[in-house]
RNA sequence: GGGCGAAUAGCUCAGCGGAAGAGCGUCGCCCUUACAAGGCGGUGGUCGCAGGUCCGAACCCUGCUUCGCCCACCA
């Protein structure tokens, strides 16, 4: 036996995992140079943000750069890979400020903003920190030393250089428009930072008096928002309305405020419909100009006075009657309601949905309000990005996401950049108390530059954090110097990332990117799944169905998860948490360890969302200990081995000509499968390429070119005397270590660890490089394609399945030997089976006999399945059978082989197929017809046979000629 | 209201013009000296519906139905 040093029987992660990250960190690996003369391959990674830790969806966009990343560097190419991360400054805020509520009850003007950003900065610094142990732990090959922050000191300058530039070119400018308030974070945010919602409400009918009208005249006026009637400039009816024709110009009194306002006519074409609709209630419209984007489009074009009614807070302001001030939206609305009520000028109120924004962070119900901003004119800088994706310099996967792209670009709209937030970068402008003049600068100003006054401060707001994020891409290269790494790592060549986030972030960086640098910023855009649990429900801390990637590597028990949920403390009912955790998780999450995670996602990405459990991680660690165990098996056979002298032989054709056909057949999968894999990730096809690997490593390698390789190991050792014996094992134990070898670099980009320590422990020629990752990625090479070999190692499989199906059926036990008589009518494939019956015996447990006369009947009690047109398996098992059971099975072959039959006769019966179809195509059919109808023959006689007649069976389309 | 996507085995999904596939589940039989996180075998599908194109359709076209997702300032 061998002396070999054995592995564990099961694969363990925790005791491989860490010498492997250590050994890549510590050499440097994954470090690219800039300077290097090979072709440069480069991906950023999307920076995380720092609100956390990643989650499940991290760790699928992540492992696919990383598996990109790997596979190129393995094939040579200067391959870097970014890392970083965010301030995410709206989330962070958010997160900060609930905290602080909880803990203090405080909000962040108590603590003022340096303070405030002393506490953001030191939260950074924390989450920042396990953001890159978990992405190290995870095996993720990024570039260390080059890693940043988006609000770095070199992120900072590129953002006001930014700034400063576009302002300079008019395409940012400050103007007062509609914008969405969040009175909760008291910001503005942007419009791709609303969700819009249906929520019920209800659609009040108010009736405004007619100014010197007579008593309960009125004008009727649908809303569903009646307090905003307290800054309403107006009512607006359609000018072609005939019903209010004699009102127009008319005033009204303005309930509850005593003001006084007129009745417009109005005809207008908004979001491409006439606006306001004579159709939809009154047909009358209350006009609130300051808090309705609608009403102050109207108000633009009717000269109609903007009044301010609700505050920063959320809460009505000034002009409204004094009674209401202070009031927030809530408590407004019911005193309004019941104010009109007293008064009598309610009409009919009934149930209504209502669209309701609210911010997607703070989740604060938002307010349409009028206020000065800092804007970025995006049409013009969207137009260079839709050129660029027309011109295919960009190009997304899956493809139809381009779509999805363009649509949103050609119908941009101008982008609100400042936010009222403090986490963030500030706004390079200064204001001046004399001439209220704004200075934008690079440096701070000691003056105005209008003016010249020395009493200017700079403006309070910060930037949207996608602003930052949009440079990312040459930011993170040293932009706006011209550095060396610009030059060679832009543009990079792909973003993977997911679509959730292809507005706020991709499109930024294309235009971003061809504005500052005249160049795409990535050649390809890589979309990813979305993760759900296996319901299709997001995964989420509040629903606990979401899975930590960390406890799918070490573990964690139900306890452990339970435990956890205390400890977050998600702003819902713990009770229900946990039982939900329980109900999810019932057993914990074993642990699997980084290549099984990364593994299972490859192979369960798809253009789809994935629905991930952990039972479907389960099937990749199982994968994955029985690589572990392949290679267990081999390095247990490998003593004598010495790969240089296999390495010479197969450079020769005298030496490969010694390989058997099992040798030839293995080699021949092993490279088409090296093809099937580079060509699945050439085009982002990850659970094919991930797929092949499972495939071939399972079913071929494992099932039966180990199980083939097993006695010419095995008796190796014994008889080492035997030249032949020993040329032969040397043989297989060569080909068993090249496959896997080959294997071990396929799959490294996949699962880096359990590859690189099989990889160290196999023997292989001694001038490969050191370290798997270095080493090269494997090339298909044809010269292997051996479709001989394939063709008989599939008939014989084919032979070895039907012995054991035989077997199986007639209660025959696996381990007990059974007699066959392989009768095989065809000359080449007789040949192929005496060749190889000592695989077939073995395969199948079976004592076979081989013999050419088809046409003989079975002896009596035994069992027969036929193989093709021109083969049968004849199991002796001396009366063991079930006649009836026989019968049954048989008849149902002979059914569905008439089914066959049938189709096939359809179609070679048709004049128009055969004057059509390709030739090839035409006698693929025919050819299959003939094995069709022989087989059904075999059939139908062993049928006869056991029936105790001979000649015909029942059933119709036996025969034809062959 | 627009746009995009999906409907294939009990479940989750591949396949996208020339013989219906995988994994899981399920049902049997095996602790065979790499692996029970394993081996072997079986069961299971008029490929959502209706038309059309084609010699040939799960695959292309049209319509319909049902689910997702994204975008959208209608009172």
């Amino acid at each position: 036996m061998t002396t070999t040093s054995a592995l564990p029987k099961q694969y363990d992660p925790s005791e491989v995992e860490p010498r492997w990250r250590r050994f890549w960190l510590e050499n440097g690996f994954f470090h690219a140079d800039e300077a290097s003369p090979t072709v440069p391959y480069s991906i950023t990674l999307p920076p995380p943000n720092v609100t956390g830790s990643l989650h499940i969806g991290h760790a699928l966009g992540f492992t696919l750069q990383d598996i990109l990343i790997r596979w190129k560097r393995m094939q040579g190419f200067n391959a870097m890979w970014m890392p970083g991360i965010d301030h995410a400054s709206i989330a962070v805020h958010v997160l900060l400020e609930k905290d602080l509520q909880r803990r203090e009850n405080k909000t962040r003007f108590d603590l003022g903003r340096d303070e405030f950003l002393r506490q953001a900065w030191a939260w950074k610094e924390r989450s920042g920190v396990r953001i890159g142990e978990q992405e190290k732990l995870m095996g993720y090959s990024l570039d260390w030393p080059r890693e940043r922050f988006t609000m770095d000191e070199r992120a900072n300058r590129a953002v006001i250089e930014a700034f400063v530039r576009l302002h300079e070119e008019g395409l940012i400018f400050r103007a007062k428009r509609m914008i969405n308030w969040d009175p909760v974070s008291e910001t503005v945010v942007s419009d791709l930072e609303v969700d819009t919602v249906e929520e019920n409400g209800s659609l009040w009918e108010i009736r405004y008096p007619i100014a010197g009208g007579a008593p309960g005249d009125a004008i009727v006026v649908a809303t569903t928002r009646p307090e905003t009637l307290l800054g309403d400039t107006a009512v607006s009816v359609h000018a072609g309305d005939e019903r209010y024709k004699h009102l127009h110009g008319k005033l009204v009194e303005l309930p509850l405020t005593g003001r006084r306002i007129p009745i417009v006519a109005v005809d207008l074409m908004i979001d491409g419909k006439s606006w306001p609709d004579p159709s939809f209630g009154s047909g009358a419209v209350k006009v609130t100009p300051a808090h309705d984007p609608t009403d102050y489009e109207v108000s633009q074009h009717a000269g109609l006075p903007v009044l301010q009614v609700i505050d920063a807070t959320g809460r009505i302001c000034d002009p409204a009657p004094a009674k209401y001030v202070g009031m927030p939206m809530v408590e407004a609305r019911k005193a309004v309601v019941a104010d009109l009520e007293a008064a009598g000028l309610l009409g009919t109120v009934k149930d209504y949905k209502v669209p309701r924004g609210r911010s997607q962070r703070s989740g604060a119900v938002i307010e349409p309000m009028l206020m000065e901003q800092w804007w970025v004119k995006a049409a013009q800088l969207a137009e260079k990005a839709i050129a660029a994706v027309e011109q295919g310099k960009t190009r997304f996967v899956p493809e139809h996401e381009t779509k999805t792209f363009m649509h949103w670009m050609t119908h941009i709209k101008d982008w609100c950049i400042s936010r009222q937030l403090w986490c963030g970068h500030r706004i390079p402008a200064w204001h001046c108390a004399q001439c209220h003049g704004i200075t934008v600068a690079r440096e701070p100003p000691a003056a105005c530059t209008h003016c010249g006054s020395a009493a200017i401060t700079q403006d309070e707001d910060i930037l949207d954090t996608w602003f930052s994020s949009g440079l990312w891409p040459f930011s993170t290269l040293g932009w706006p110097d011209r550095t060396r790494e610009l030059a060679t790592f832009y543009p990079n060549n792909v973003l993977v990332t997911g679509p959730d986030i292809l507005f706020f972030w991709v499109a930024r960086m294309m235009m971003m990117g061809l504005h500052f640098l005249g160049k795409v910023p990535f050649r390809t855009v890589y979309l990813t799944s979305i993760i759900t649990d296996e319901n299709g429900a997001k995964m989420s801390k509040t629903k606990g169905n979401g899975i930590d990637p960390l406890d799918v590597v070490f573990g964690a028990t139900l306890d452990q998860l339970i435990e956890r949920v205390d400890i977050e403390r998600p702003p819902v009912d713990l009770e229900l948490l946990k039982r939900a955790v329980r109900k999810n998780f019932p057993k914990g999450i074993p642990a699997m360890g980084a290549d099984a995670l990364r593994f299972a996602m490859a192979a369960l990405n798809t253009t789809l969302r994935i629905r991930l459990s952990v039972d479907r991680v389960e099937k990749y660690r199982n994968f994955i200990n029985k690589l572990w165990n392949a290679s267990r098996f081999a390095l247990m056979n490998l003593d004598g081995y010495d790969p240089e002298r296999f390495e010479a032989q197969l450079s020769t054709s005298a030496g490969r000509a010694a390989l058997g056909m099992p040798e030839r057949w293995i080699l021949s999968r092993l490279q088409a499968v090296v093809g099937d894999v580079d060509a699945a990730l050439e085009s982002f096809r990850f659970n094919d390429a991930a797929g092949a690997i499972f495939h071939f490593v399972w079913d071929e390698l494992c099932d039966w070119y180990i199980e083939i390789a097993k006695p010419h190991l095995y008796a190796g050792a014994e008889f080492e005397q035997d030249a032949a014996r020993t040329a032969r094992r040397h043989i297989v134990q060569g080909v068993l270590a090249t496959a896997l070898e080959t294997t071990m670099r396929l799959m490294h980009p996949f699962s880096p660890f359990v590859t690189g320590e099989i990889w160290q422990k196999l023997s292989k020629p001694p001038q490969l490089p050191g370290s798997l990752m270095i080493t090269v990625f494997p090339r298909s090479d044809p010269s292997w394609t051996d479709a001989e070999a394939e063709r008989e190692m599939r008939l014989l499989q084919e032979v070895a399945v039907g012995c054991r199906m035989l077997k199986q059926t007639y209660g025959v036990s696996p381990a007990q030997s059974t007699d066959v008589e392989l009768r095989v009518g065809n000359a080449e494939q007789r040949a192929v089976i005496e060749r190889h019956l000592g695989l077939i015996e073995r395969a199948a447990k079976v004592t076979a006999r081989v013999s050419a006369d088809i046409a003989a009947p079975a002896p009596a009690g035994s069992a027969k399945e036929v193989v093709g047109g021109d083969l049968e398996i004849v199991m002796l098992l001396g009366g063991l059978i079930d006649v009836a059971a026989e019968q049954s099975r048989i008849a149902k072959d002979i059914a569905k082989a008439d089914k066959e039959i049938a189709l096939l006769d359809r179609k070679l019966g048709n004049a128009d197929f055969l004057a059509r179809a390709p030739e090839d195509v035409v006698a693929e059919q025919r050819g299959r017809l003939a094995e069709e109808q022989a087989r059904r023959r075999r059939l139908a006689d062993a049928l006869a046979t056991l029936s105790g007649g001979a000649g015909d069976a029942p059933g119709g389309a036996a025969g034809g000629a062959r």
